[in-house]
DNA sequence: TCTATACTTCGTTACTTGGCGAAGTATAGG
DNA sequence: CCTATACTTCGCCAAGTAACGAAGTATAGA
């Protein structure tokens, strides 16, 4: 039961909802998602802790990077259940299709490059 | 998007998932929902107006009684698929196992019955 | 080893949410 | 009508949450 209010929860808040439509086509670390979604390093790192806790978001850390990506296969049932309702639904969003055009954006763009944004 | 916050805020409580738990089965008015969650009507009340600004509950009137049920194939599909999901993750929780035997208890028993514990 | 950078944790603040009871609305039945 | 009953709305309070900045941790590179 736990698990499943977690994975509610967790789905229960538009940035939350933005960085799983952001992560859909793969994985990007934190300072892509701050770029595109324009909150607090702090903000969303507790977002990404949230989406991690509830099993929908897997993380991994390469240097000072740390990527993060939908749960994959193994996920528990109900998580991976929880985000194919999630990759159907968001689909159609305009914000989400939004997110996504500035996603391929960032991705042009080298890592040093966002750092400066970062600092602002 | 707004819509699909609401349907996450919806899933994002345990009465609320109970609810959805307990009218898979078939319909239930409120005062058999509050004897089997044991929360107080208004409180229930609120839950489920939650639920059917989702559009994942339906209501229907009849006489005194309001009565709930899943929202059907007519739904908008994020509600459809989140009850689809919804569905097979309850399907595997004690307490909502628990909940429907009391939901059976509950069924046996006439309404009238249900209004003696209503008052207390 | 020192600095810069990527991220997390902590403390604060404003807002939301879940709970209740009391009062209001609507319907059935005398 | 008038009463009882099923439910909703309102006002309140306590607990939770999302946002921020400041301070802390960890890693890459000079």
């Amino acid at each position: 039961m736990n698990r499943l209010v977690k994975i509610g929860k967790a789905l229960a808040d538009e940035t939350r909802l933005r960085t799983l439509g952001l992560l859909e086509p793969g994985e990007l670390c934190l300072c892509q998602l701050i770029e595109i979604i324009g909150l607090a390093p702090s903000t969303m790192s507790k977002h990404m802790g949230v989406l991690v806790d509830a099993g929908l978001v897997e993380q991994r850390k390469s240097g000072r990077w740390r990527y993060y990506r939908l749960a994959g296969p193994d996920a528990p049932t109900e998580a991976h259940d929880a985000l194919s309702w999630a990759r159907t639904a968001l689909a159609e969003q305009p914000r989400v299709q939004a997110d996504r055009a500035q996603r391929e954006d960032v991705l042009t763009r080298s890592l040093h490059e966002l750092t400066v944004c970062y600092r602002n």
